[in-house]
DNA sequence: CTGAAAGCGCTTACAG
DNA sequence: CTGAAAGCGCTTACAG
């Protein structure tokens, strides 16, 4: 059943101990033995057994990723993206669909880490009492609950966006936020964004919210100047209701400016917002590599969200 | 550092070996013995570590999912469906973005199984070799390189669809699929079935093909008659030209019939195709539970794509 | 620089 | 029905 680090070891000519540690990268082994192993290695096309190694070492190379919805295509793209990211230092990436299932896996595998995405205040109360250390993405906790929570600026994506769509005219903006329904109280940046920007400019510009696509649309079927700027949850809220504004009669961006989030479903004349995911994938390698290593962690200053205009 | 099966044996008055069976529902144990350990294991609030599980059983409960785009919704939803299906029965998945780190992760971590989703004839071609066991979800290879492989069976949505299309009075089809840009010789079945479709219908329509997006609408600029329906990749393609044709003045689907595919990006007028994947998700746990019992897998009929109008 | 011994936390035969 | 022993494949001290 496979080959072992025995069968390297006696192939070598060494004991498992020196075998190991070539696998293991330490530096003192002597070069021919170093070669020896390597060797046995490639013709028996070894590969080490990571259930045995994490056991051994107490902490695997996983790293246990929380997600509330892989099937929207922004979280699927940063998945994608922690993925390979993290995949360049062997790092592997187990999903899961529940945070009580991603803290119990993390122990139960000796994760390296797990990664918890848009979680909410309640939810992560008692993360900190597992055994593995636990990073952020997007979460909306107090600075103290979170070791490290990478967050998203998008205060100067909205002023800007809102800026340019007040620049064509518009006037009556409406938020469409669908999550709204489902949490009505949501704290969402993005909609404290609008807000202050509306509140900023309350001589030329107002907001209204809207968690139904309907009320948004009977709204505006009503009357069409009451709404001239819809700034949506994301990119998918915005194409559901797109083709329907056209359908109305109503031309994107000219008549009524829709802008999305996130830059998943690109459409002429959508407007949206732009993460870079990368760079959020390369900082959490970063500190997927520190906590292995056993050093402290830096906060981490929030990434600023693009507007697409 | 984490308490073990030794602490909750010593804690219950048992063996080890007494408390492992509890754990894994061996039915001998006595009654008395097992609600002790059963108690032991909620004080402590024990988890068994599968590292040391999967070693010892040379088996884990991990499987390993090779999918080339998480970013794309249908393959997150994908992801998604079978994380919580096979979560039911305490599989957990990691995600790799090769098929060779797939295959040697499964190997590492002695998973379950693969499962690889749309890989191609020429990549799997030595899957067989691999010491795990492998299923193929969308996989274009012949019968006898993949033990099973869940198809899907467009025939009938494509020619419901497109039968749809004619009786609108639609005639001049065309199949704008960029994926022909990367891989002209792409065998896609559903080009396929657009081909029979068209070919059996000869007198009626015709059918044109299209890997570029300005030469698709470029095509229909120059001429808005010759073309009035377009099939598209999947929706994300649709909802790609889905504002450019509106902008140029094009009724969807009055004037040009607009067919995605996944029903991932659902827009106002836009025909898709829909893809039970929660069907597929069970049909995976169902062949992972039969390997991992050692039993025979039978080959699973295809899933019939539904048409969506 | 190298290796024999002990150990990581569990399960699998094997006796009883 | 239960448990002592051996083993899964690796790593970590510890001697040398």
């Amino acid at each position: 059943m496979g080959v072992t680090l025995k069968d390297i070891a006696r192939e070598a000519g060494v004991s498992i101990v020196t075998a190991s540690r070539v696998f293991n990268g330490v530096k003192s082994v002597r070069p021919a033995f170093r070669r020896k192993v390597m060797n046995a290695a490639k013709r028996f096309s070894y590969s080490p057994n990571l259930l045995a190694r994490g056991l051994s070492k107490s902490r695997s190379k996983i790293v246990a990723l929380y997600l509330r919805e892989l099937g929207n295509p922004f979280f699927g793209r940063l998945a994608s993206a922690l993925c390979s990211e993290l995949a360049r230092k062997s790092y592997d990436l187990v999903i899961c669909d529940s945070l009580g299932k991603t803290l119990g896996l993390s122990r139960a595998l000796s994760c390296a880490c797990s990664v918890l995405v848009s979680v909410g205040d309640e939810e992560i109360v008692d993360c900190l009492s597992s055994d593995s250390p636990t990073l952020g993405i997007f979460c909306s906790v107090p600075e103290n609950k979170l070791p490290v929570n990478i967050e998203l600026d998008f205060s100067e994506a909205y002023w800007e966006i809102c800026g340019a769509a007040l620049k064509d005219g518009k006037r009556s903006f409406a938020a469409f936020f669908p999550i709204l329904k489902q949490y009505p109280n949501l704290e969402s940046s993005k909609l404290a964004h609008l807000n202050n920007f509306v509140a900023a400019h309350a001589d030329r510009a107002d907001l209204q919210y809207f968690s139904s696509e309907n009320e948004l649309l009977d709204k505006i079927a009503a009357d069409s100047k009451s709404v001239d700027a819809v700034f949506c949850e994301n990119d998918l809220s915005a194409a559901q209701i797109y083709g329907k504004l056209v359908r109305a009669g109503i031309r994107i961006p000219e008549d009524i400016v829709l802008v999305g989030c996130d830059a998943t479903v690109p459409m002429e004349g959508l407007w949206s917002i732009g993460i870079d995911l990368d760079w959020i994938a390369s900082k959490v390698l970063n500190c997927v590599e520190k906590i292995s290593a056993g050093e402290a962690l830096k906060k981490i200053a929030p990434l600023k969200a693009k507007p697409i205009i």
